[in-house]
DNA sequence: CTCAATCACTTGTGCGGACGAGTGGGAGAA
DNA sequence: TTCTCCCACTCGTCCGCACAAGTGATTGAG
């Protein structure tokens, strides 16, 4: 039985509305159908249909006057989307041969600095190498407190098919916040340079990723040969 | 009688609580009271309290878990500062020593596609060397369309002392509107490691400046050396 | 004709109730 | 002891209803 779940219907009302307005169908500046007769239209209650609009109204699709009438706006621009080469590495799916170790050390200090603790405490590391058509594309160390790894698989050489954030929210219910990114071209280590097969200039990252309350869950380090990978941002000019 | 209307209980609701974030008794990560005990406290029905705590959550103040409750985030943060490249050397004031060259050339084939001109079309080519502390810190190329370029003072030796950007829009009026920038590592031109006095790899940038209607107004490529330039870049995860 | 009251329509806000589903801990079975 | 089931608690969604308040056209008194 893999009934699939409906969307709820205050969301179906909204993209049924937002289909309408890319398809010209209600114009910037028409008058949308009353609630009333929206009610009638997808026979939900007015509840909904409010909640539908007020959410649209939010995201800017719509503009609302009271004792007037919805209005259409238009599709609402938004931010253009960014490179995060920090969260991707904790979002991807790890299959068999990316995971070459996994070890408990004494952090090296530039990542004790970064994770909040005294140098050469133990921590967990726990390195991939990533591919691109059977060739290495990316070294990618993660390095973790013992108290975030404790009771996860991160510890684990066991590749995590669902990427670590997925994984330590579901054991652990630790939810990645945000992230601070660095980013400066380097030669790789004589170990990356052997992982990738190459000695050419990498990109070198290194992400921390805090939770809500700024504790640091893990510092990423990586290394991005440069023939292999370009980072694209868009952005507006004030 | 100039009775003032008291905003409507959602609103009461949700700037109580905004408040106590504000004040720190609600902490980042804090689990906030279950709706029935926000029902009890503020007298009013669950409809209200919805209402608030998902506009709340949409406004990124707090969390809202199914079956676990509602947690703090913080004040939400208009988007972080970014490292910006591109647009910084657009912005910069010239000195009279770092412009070293402004020629008009043959546009490079990459150049060429970037500005949307057939290869070898003739360009303005303006080439800085950035100084830090007496020492070359980066080398920087911008290159312009003749029709930007005319009437201007970009294909002239003089230092721009506003920078480009200020430049363009003064006397032309053309005003810069989004950036595309790419990143990437790599080893030094010849040309490059020399200005700089450095072989060691650099961060190369590429980016193009867009007007409004989304004509290039210019190509900016530039090289930082690695060990004197890490961008940082801080981010909110979804 | 002018103007004000009225009325039908719109959205804004609010309540109480209902049912569903996810979570986590504790009671009880194995 | 360990595991499973259950239950209390959480949020998610939806309904019907009610009343307030803004808008604009119609009506009717003057």
């Amino acid at each position: 039985m893999s009934m699939d779940f409906a969307p709820p219907k205050y969301a179906q009302v909204m993209k049924a509305i937002q289909q309408r307005i890319e398809a010209g169908e209600y114009a910037p500046g028409d008058m949308l159908p009353s609630e009333t007769q929206l009610v009638r239209e997808f026979a939900v209650g007015r509840t909904t249909v409010v909640r539908a609009l007020q959410t649209l109204a939010m995201q800017g699709w719509i503009e609302r006057e009271h004792g007037r009438g919805s209005f259409v706006k238009g599709r609402p621009d938004s931010p253009p989307d960014r490179v995060r080469p920090g969260l991707a590495v904790a979002e991807q799916a790890e299959s068999t041969e990316s995971v070459t170790e996994v070890e408990r050390v004494a952090a090296p200090r530039h990542i004790a600095r970064l994770l909040g603790v005294a140098e050469r405490t133990p921590v967990i590391a726990r390195r991939r190498v990533a591919k691109q058509g059977g060739r290495p594309s990316a070294v990618e160390t993660l390095w973790f407190p013992l108290e975030v790894a404790l009771g996860t698989d991160v510890d684990k050489p066991g590749p995590l098919r669902h990427g670590v954030r997925q994984h330590l929210q579901a054991v652990k219910h630790l939810r990645f916040d945000h992230v601070t990114e660095r980013l400066t071209a380097r030669n790789p280590t004589k170990e990356e340079a052997e992982l990738l097969g190459s000695p050419k200039p990498v990109l070198g990252v290194l992400a921390t990723v805090h939770d809500a309350a700024g504790s640091v869950l893990l510092v990423m380090s990586a290394a991005l040969p440069g023939d292999l990978h370009e980072l694209q941002d868009v952005y507006q000019v004030s």
